[in-house]
RNA sequence: UGGGCUGUAGCCAAGCGGUAAGGCACCAGACUUUGACUCUGGCAUGCGCUAGUUCGAAUCUAGCCAGCCCAG
């Protein structure tokens, strides 16, 4: 038995170990990075191209490097910067995952006749026998898991994904493999803030890339009353505190953009909470439970978020509305929701269009 | 012009003779494969100004300045 495997490397110590563990299970693996945006000041993209190239040298495995730029560009630049100008919060790791890794790069591990897909992610695949089905369950590391951005992976594609890392538990764990096998990228810290964005200043890639301009207005409280000057719609997002320029008696937070009066709405920390949401653009995990009847689950509305019980009401047109027996803190459209079930499985998820 | 009130950091605000609380804002760090949130730390040699009383004043006294309110 030869079972290939195409692996997606970010040239970070998750894939990379990936790669270790991927070889002594068998595999034949197959390195792959991909080349997502032009290099300008910052050499991130290139770095991880070497960076894994390293890796796949010291693991005496073929490394090979794919051009989406392309791709990048139309579905995930794009979307940031479309989701910011509609006074959306984007998560572009979540578009990244849907249209690149599970997307161009799972049909490029077809093409090159794999019959896996493997990526670092913390997440784990397995069938389950109560829904008679493979499905994406969250990592056993909860600290760790990243089920909500691979929720928009096709329940068709997991019997063709492997996420090596599935079983461990601890990144500690993972690091002291990478030094056990000396590779190159052990002392690497781990990747965060937006890949594509330099020095973590999406404004200015905001204003380097934006379609309209940008357009000042006021800040005003719940009641109408002026309290402040906002810079620009897409400067704020749902929940945030810091960069409103306020003295009030107590925290404010941006509880709502207007995009039509142009304005942005503050509020105490109780004014934040809401009990419903709208989503569409739902990706069913679990086969036969997108139903008419509504569902019990436990869902999270951003990453890092608790899950908590809510139920499920799906609509005709596909999308769905989301009950929550508690009221969750700053639900912001453009983040993703996503349905889980007691164990952990991921029933489904999709897109906020506005919470109620 | 007469009477009253107020003046503490960028904003709000405690203190009422014993050596400047707190909140907001801001800054730095931690956390974090989104943006946020959160957490930790920093942030007035000085309390409108000038004299004075006192061992000691933001706190008491006097004068001045500024703002607000009520009379006319």
């Amino acid at each position: 038995m030869n079972k290939k495997v195409l692996l997606g490397m970010s040239g970070g110590v998750d894939s990379s170990v990936s790669a270790v563990l991927l070889k002594q299970a068998g595999y034949q693996v197959i390195g792959c990075t991909m080349r997502l945006w032009e290099e300008k000041q910052e050499q991130t993209n290139d770095q991880s191209i070497l960076d894994a190239q390293k890796v796949c040298e010291k693991l005496g495995i073929k490394h090979m490097v794919v051009d989406f730029r392309h791709d990048f560009k139309c579905h995930v630049m794009q979307n940031f910067i479309e989701e910011y100008e509609s006074a959306n919060t984007p998560n572009p790791c979540v578009e990244c995952n849907r249209a690149l890794k599970f997307g161009r790069l799972y049909e490029k591990a077809r093409e090159l006749g794999c019959e896996y897909m493997a990526t670092g992610h913390y997440a784990r695949i397995s069938y389950s026998e109560k829904y008679k089905q493979m499905v994406l369950q969250k990592s056993s590391e909860e600290k760790k898991d990243q089920t909500y951005f691979l929720y928009t992976i096709k329940k068709d594609q997991l019997s063709h994904i492997v996420f090596p890392l599935q079983e461990y538990t601890e990144k500690e764990k993972i690091r002291s493999l990478a030094e056990e096998h000396n590779l190159p990228v052990a002392k690497k810290k781990d990747s965060q803030e937006i890949c594509f964005i330099p020095n973590n200043d999406y404004q200015k890639f905001l204003q380097d890339h934006r379609l309209k301009p940008e357009k000042k207005g006021d800040i005003i409280l719940a009641n109408g009353k002026k309290i402040g000057k906002h810079t620009g719609l897409t400067h704020y997002t749902i929940g945030q505190r810091k960069g409103l320029g306020i003295a009030y008696q107590e925290p404010l937070y941006v509880i709502y953009l207007d995009q039509e009066k142009n304005q942005v709405i503050v509020g105490t920390e109780q004014e934040l909470y809401q009990s419903k949401l709208m989503a569409d653009q739902i990706n069913w995990i679990i086969e036969n439970i997108a139903l008419q009847e509504p569902i019990s689950c436990l869902a999270k509305i951003r990453y890092r978020a608790k899950e908590a019980k809510a139920t499920i009401y799906p609509k005709e047109n596909g999308s769905i509305e989301l009950v929550f027996e508690e009221p969750q803190r700053a639900i912001t459209p453009g983040q993703s929701v996503v349905f889980y079930d007691e164990e952990g499985i991921v029933l489904g998820g999709g897109k906020i269009i506005r919470g109620k």
